[in-house]
DNA sequence: CTCATATCAGTAGCACTGACATAT
DNA sequence: CATATGTCAGTGATACTGATATGA
């Protein structure tokens, strides 16, 4: 019989992402959208002016399938997209006022949701936390361990 | 000072996830899986015999939805079912010999990713990030906050 | 010409709700 | 009866490949 040993801290990222996702469709679902959605809005809000290909390798995925994620918030108005000036291929996202209002809206429901997962963590641990996950973030975007 | 707490690191999770699902299914592509079937058939390795209710439930997703997974890992050949003798209404997971092949065939690959996303990290910080992001999936799981 | 960006078309996997049967 | 498990049907999202057009 073949035994393997398990790596269990990639298994235990997605644990946290499988609880974080079903926790926020829960708090999102009366806006009729979804986590992803919303966690896009919110880097949108942090990253004002950014294209859906930079979004996309951004988020380690094709820009075709962010072509999805941004036309479906583009029709649902919650972002706007205009032409770069110094470069009209590309297309700049910005939020609406009505993004800006949706992600207002579940704010204090969605940090209540951080601080549930961080429950029983002193602040140095969250910090902690902080740091070791944009770590590694960071070692797995290297091209250069590719 | 006005400025809008963005949950930074819900999203901190998400983003490892991400890149971790993107590197895994490059890995287990030849094998003509997604990294969610590998993850499951790690998950079925370490809990044999388990149901795909509690399966589901373990995952955060209907029991609807671990019904598809399930059912794709069974015809592929890579798990059995059989009824629970003391409740027949049950079906028991268990791995097949091909299934334990399959995770056997990616084993090396896969733990190299866990390596190279835990590249820099001491392995106190390593056993912290554990420590951690198994109390932060307790703490989303727990019923009793809702 | 090459590269990056955006888009269109098609496909597959994933996850949901609702309904239903069966076993405890 | 209620509860848990499994399944079927239908729908929507997510993400992929391949192809195409456009601008730097």
């Amino acid at each position: 019989m073949v035994t393997v040993h398990t790596p269990s801290l990639l298994y235990a990222v997605k644990q946290v992402e499988l609880a974080v996702r079903s926790r926020l469709d829960t708090i999102v679902k009366p806006s009729k959208i979804t986590a992803l959605q919303y966690t896009a809005l919110t880097v949108l809000e942090r990253h004002d002016g950014i294209s859906a290909a930079q979004l996309a390798r951004n988020s380690f995925i094709t820009a075709q399938s962010m072509a999805d994620l941004v036309g479906t918030l583009q029709r649902r108005g919650f972002i706007d997209r205009r032409q770069d000036p110094s470069n009209r291929r590309r297309l700049l996202i910005t939020l609406t006022e009505d993004g800006r209002k949706l992600l207002a809206q579940h704010e204090t429901e969605v940090r209540a949701l951080e601080d549930r997962m961080l429950h029983g963590l002193s602040s140095r641990e969250v910090a902690t936390l902080r740091r070791t996950l944009n770590n590694c973030r960071a070692s797995l975007a290297d091209e250069r361990e590719e």
